[in-house]
DNA sequence: CTGTTAGCGCATTCAC
DNA sequence: GTGAATGCGCTAACAG
């Protein structure tokens, strides 16, 4: 590979007037930068970014940590930050947490090291101590944790709220909640908005609520249990559309059917839910939008630019399948 | 943040000294090292990898080049990818080709000047005489080439060999096949597979081959000519899952109840198939390893260790589940 | 065993 | 406008 040097010699001028062509500043001679230019192409030469690292302390490079790309929420997400990262000229580095600390800390430490540029943080891992003492620009996505942070989240109450309401719309006289863990912030606030709704229910009682840990495994086997414990249960709002898929599962391996018997929403809206049969009735969070906002906040961010709105919080949107009827 | 100066300095010793015992090689007191050690702890020191890498010309860091994460295929392998990299202190640059030349040409090209260490690349876009000549450590995956290029690939002609037979032995009389792109290698294959056990049936006719894109709504709409056109039709065999789901779509669309009136089969064995109702029956491709194996060759390329096989062709496996009924 | 020194490839003062 | 020199932080001979 060719170096600044090489195309110096070739052009004969000094590596200093190369590089200022390269960065388009200092003022060069229109006949030097020509020289310049051709010497460059005549040797194929591309400068070296990790030398331009070194001395830039920048590698145009973004650190994208989610708890698991393999959870059907991430990849949507992840598409959406690659596509305006790659229009910026950054690279995104992948990173899976499974929402443990200490892996989420560890790569935090390694890519500090290698000079990223800052992080997109979808994982909830992190103490809130530790996000804000990064000393490297960061955007949480899709879990708030302070408003001090940069952040793009959806309207999980709010959302939550509709959900259960459009339950009670449809008729449903009972209504249990499959919620996530309570570790995450964004599965504790849909499951206030369902109670905002319940709480004062008479036929309202917390053992209504059941954990799936946002997995469809988990939520199967919850909602079997709910749904034996509660022969009249006729509504379930599910904290994502994973725990609805397990939910409809189990409604069909109880032989419930849904929606007659059963009416079932999800949350989130992820492309899976429309391959279910019947298809998902759900409250949809614009996903690619908050990675794509997610990503023009960090490149501001890096780039020193000023930012308008530093908490951003989307409208999700009720999305009718066919796993809930309106009356 | 500290450098490797600032801790020569406050243990006394050189920087050579220093470096020696962060990596570990050449000589070094036990005396002098304990000092070291402490100042480094002192003074929480992590060394620059950028620096590191300057010199080394290495970056611990490889690409992943898939032609879209959306596409639930290349989660699984992403992360199979990801666990075995993060195990060796690799970390994965994430990057969507879409299948466009121009973008994986672009993407290799900008990796290479940041020192990526490698690529694994589950994309097609680039030519065999660019991947050839890529002079960085590259694996194929699920996209045989050439023998000469490390890959690892699944038994996709067999698999669709029982795929087909797996329909003929639950009775089907005329089997029509959704095949993938024509300049996707895996495509032809499986087609192939798919005419081994037709060619020769007095019912087959080529216009039972129609084109799905591996997507699921482009799938769903050649299912619906193909059906509409060949009523008497009693067995699809598809040439992936997304494609599979469009088809039982179809079916659905169309009344055509399913596996009763018609039996489907995928292929790939990714996670959606199982949130299907019924059931996608399908031959099951080891996603994960061919994704872990991939990343432990490509170590073992960069690294210069000698590889045992060039050319891992992995076992499929038909999963039975309810779009097909053995009689 | 340990220190000195010369790069790695580029950006950036500071003179000319 | 342009070039020489220095530094970014670390590795790797090469001397001692």
């Amino acid at each position: 590979m060719a170096t600044i040097r090489d195309v110096s010699k070739l052009a004969g001028v000094s590596i200093a007037t190369v590089s200022r062509v390269l960065n388009r500043n200092g003022y060069v001679h229109t006949e030097t930068e020509k020289k310049v230019l051709l010497a460059i192409k005549e040797l194929n030469y591309t400068p070296n970014f990790v030398a331009r690292s070194l001395s830039n302390k920048k590698t145009s490079t973004i650190g994208l940590i989610v708890p698991d790309i393999t959870n059907p929420f991430f990849p949507e997400l992840a598409r959406a930050v690659e596509d305006v990262m790659q229009l910026y000229g950054y690279t995104i580095i992948l990173c899976n947490s499974d929402e443990e600390p200490g892996k989420e800390k560890q790569y935090v430490e390694v890519l500090k090291q290698k000079y990223i540029d800052g992080f997109i943080l979808a994982s909830n891992g992190l103490p809130l101590y530790d996000v804000k003492n990064l000393d490297v620009p960061v955007v949480v996505v899709d879990r708030g944790i302070e408003p001090t942070i940069p952040t793009v989240v959806s309207q999980n109450r709010k959302g939550a709220r509709m959900a259960t309401e459009y339950l009670l719309e449809c008729g449903c006289k009972k209504i249990g909640h499959i919620r996530g863990p309570k570790t995450v912030m964004n599965a504790n606030e849909r499951c206030e908005g369902y109670l905002d709704l319940v709480r004062q229910a008479d036929w309202f009682d917390s053992s209504l609520i059941v954990d799936g840990n946002y997995e469809t495994n988990r939520a199967f086997e919850a909602t079997v249990r709910l749904l034996r414990e509660n022969p009249d249960l006729d509504g379930i709002v599910a904290g994502n559309d994973l725990m609805a898929i397990g939910a409809l599962k189990a409604a069909r391996f109880l032989n419930r059917s849904v929606p007659d018997a059963l009416s079932i929403i999800g949350f989130d809206g992820i492309a899976m839910g429309r391959i279910t049969y019947p298809e998902l009735t759900t409250i949809a969070q614009p996903i690619y939008d908050m990675g794509a906002i997610a990503a023009r906040m960090l490149i501001k961010l890096i780039e020193n630019q000023p930012l308008e709105t530093i908490y951003h919080q989307l409208e999700v949107q009720l999305v009718e399948g066919g796993t809930t009827r309106k009356v």
